[in-house]
RNA sequence: GACCCUAUAGUUCAACCGGAUAGAACAAUAGCCUCCUAAGCUUUAGAUCCAGGUUCGAGUCCUGGUGGGGUCACCA
């Protein structure tokens, strides 16, 4: 046998090896393409297929089952690890794995326990990951929601494959936005002490901005009234909220490892630095009083302004300095997390990064398309500013932080997400997030029983026992789950495990209907029970990766 | 108006690099608890926006329409 096939992946490796010492042999002048190996939609057909046939027939000139048959005719049957191989439809060559080769891996992942799924293709990558970075003028909303969780489940996936991942929070506390913020405070204070006072145009209308003026009030007393006093409204209010962003993103599972205030790139001169760089290159130019960026060398209709002509700069010039921060930090990778509407903005941070001679290849971008939020039947526009918006919080106490993550990740981050409220409401039991926690919860039911009636702690497992059709495709999912968590890694794409772990619970509840544990004789009973304690882990440790709880009971 | 994203079952979404009979869930339909949790299993019905093109083969790629979302400020 010789070397050691112990993955879906490697399997798929050596059947590529087979294919093409078989072409090799067939048409030894042939520039052998790559060749692909993908799993058949439908079981009928195998456990994995290819097309080489197809793809060679005009070359070949030849028709493609004719060739797909030579090529079979090649495929050494007698390694072991492979049941059977057949020329099927248009020209595919599929292949069936041998029974006792998933035994092996079953086996083995028995063996590996809680960490089967872990991975090593991002071992030793330093890897940061930026996500929410919503500046602390409000609550999180339900718009933020899909980027928290995103970006925290992507760390998670990444985390599973290697990587040392570092969660980052990126916030601004001293635009504009949170002057507007502190004199909205302000206001609210002076109005509490009895003050006819005005309210900021534009201001934050929220009730929290009440909640944080009576704070200030308690703490300070009502002498605050002057202007002078304005940075203490500020202080508090930014201290306020962030305290009330941290435990909403706890509850929703979520710890940051790093806040990195924007402020930091103007006091150690990052701004400066970058502006000079630019300027060196050429990028940069004066004109009405401000300073441009030549966005239009990169291909856009129109330059770019990076300090306007009031001598402040605008949010671009700092994104820059961060992200040429960020690759000073020796990060491999680093991700960020944001909404469509930045879709326009990023490719100039790109190309000035790029232009500060800094490789923006290590910097990826994950843009998702934006929530809709309907609420009784309808668009429900959402403002911070106006207190219009459905909060994070709410929606927790409404259907709980499981279903809140669940919700935002069965879609794929380019998808326009539908969030209706009344639904997600009244979701409750038909949530399909329970359907995954009850797999699990109904497993941990069994193993109570099963450990009344059965002591198996002497003996390991005899997985040849298992050769019901639910048991086997029982299998064969588990064996997938490391390459799932590889795939999901790469495409940072989360929606792909949930739809894996669906399909992996609707085969467990395909094999609970079919198969029993309690009654059968020792040597089965012991071979379902540790299949089920195999898919139990697979399930509890998706879940994890989810950021999802996995119930004993329910 | 220009640019980006998007269009799949009644509804919300899948479909790995262009592959075989387009999958789920909810809603609808007909069944299954003397049996380890019926939050489950099984049954029936139902879809690729329109018009061209490339290909042995198109939901997937190209062109042109149409509908939905987003971005186009010396706002963040």
């Amino acid at each position: 046998m010789g070397l050691q096939i112990n993955t879906l992946s490697a399997m798929q490796d050596y059947l590529k090896q087979q294919i093409e010492a078989a072409l090799r042999k067939l048409a030894p002048d042939l520039d052998v393409p790559e060749i692909t190996i993908e799993k058949p939609r439908s079981p009928e057909h195998g456990d994995a297929a290819t097309n080489v046939a197809l793809t060679l027939a005009k070359v070949l000139r030849d028709n493609p089952r004719s060739i797909a048959q030579k090529i079979a005719d090649h495929i050494d049957v007698t390694s072991g690890y492979i049941h059977g191989v057949e020329v099927a439809g248009p020209g595919f060559i599929n292949f069936r794995f041998s029974d006792s080769w998933l035994y092996d891996q079953l086996s083995e992942a028995y063996q590996s326990g809680r960490n089967f799924g872990r991975g090593s293709t991002l071992q030793d990558k330093k890897i940061q990951v930026e996500f929410v970075s919503a500046n602390p003028t409000g609550p999180l909303t339900v718009g933020h929601g899909r980027n928290a969780v995103l970006g925290d489940t992507i760390a998670r996936v990444l985390e599973w494959a290697g990587g040392d991942v570092q969660r980052e929070y990126y916030f601004n506390n001293a635009g504009r936005q949170m002057r507007i913020l502190a004199e909205s405070v302000r206001a609210r204070y002076l109005q509490a002490i009895g003050l006819d006072a005005e309210f900021p145009e534009g201001g934050y209308e929220g009730v929290y901005i009440t909640e944080i003026a009576q704070k200030v009030l308690q703490e300070n007393g009502d002498e605050l009234t002057g202007e002078e006093h304005l940075a203490i409204f500020r202080k508090a209010a930014e201290e306020g909220i962030f305290d009330d962003i941290k435990q909403t993103l706890a509850r929703m599972n979520i710890t940051m490892d790093s806040f990195f205030n924007e402020n930091t790139l103007y006091e150690d001169g990052s701004i400066d630095k970058v502006i000079g760089l630019l300027r060196d290159k050429g990028l940069v130019y004066e004109k009405d009083g401000a300073t441009w960026f030549k966005t239009t060398e990169f291909g856009k209709d129109k330059d770019t302004v990076l300090i306007k002509s009031s001598g402040e700069p605008t949010y671009r010039l700092p994104d820059i300095a961060y992200h040429i921060n960020k690759l000073d930090r020796d990060f491999d990778l680093a991700i960020d997390v944001f909404g469509a509407d930045h879709i326009a903005t990023y490719p100039d941070v790109i190309s000035a990064v790029e232009a500060c001679g800094f490789d923006s290849d290590k910097i990826d971008v994950i843009v998702y398309q934006f929530v809709t939020i309907v609420k009784d039947g309808k668009p429900f526009k959402m403002s911070t500013r106006k207190a219009n918006f459905v909060t994070l919080d709410e929606l927790m106490d409404e259907v709980g932080a499981d279903v809140t993550r669940f919700f935002f990740l069965m879609r794929a981050p380019g998808t326009h997400l539908e969030f209706d409220i009344n639904e997600a409401k009244q979701a409750g039991e038909k949530n399909p997030v329970f359907y995954l926690q009850y797999a699990h919860a109904r497993i941990q039911s069994i193993m109570r029983k099963v450990r009344q009636s059965y002591d198996f702690s002497k003996k390991s497992p005899d997985f040849r026992q298992l050769s019901h059709e639910s048991e086997i495709t029982l299998i064969k999912r588990i064996l997938e789950f490391p390459d799932i968590i590889t795939f999901t890694a790469r495409q940072r794409e989360p929606h792909k495990l949930i739809n894996f772990l669906n399909e992996l619970a609707t085969a467990f509840h395909k094999f609970y209907h079919d198969c029993r544990i309690l009654g059968e004789d020792e040597k089965l009973a012991h071979a379902r029970t540790e299949l089920l304690t195999v898919t139990a882990i697979v399930l509890a440790n998706g879940l994890g990766i989810l950021g999802i709880s996995a119930p004993e009971k329910m």
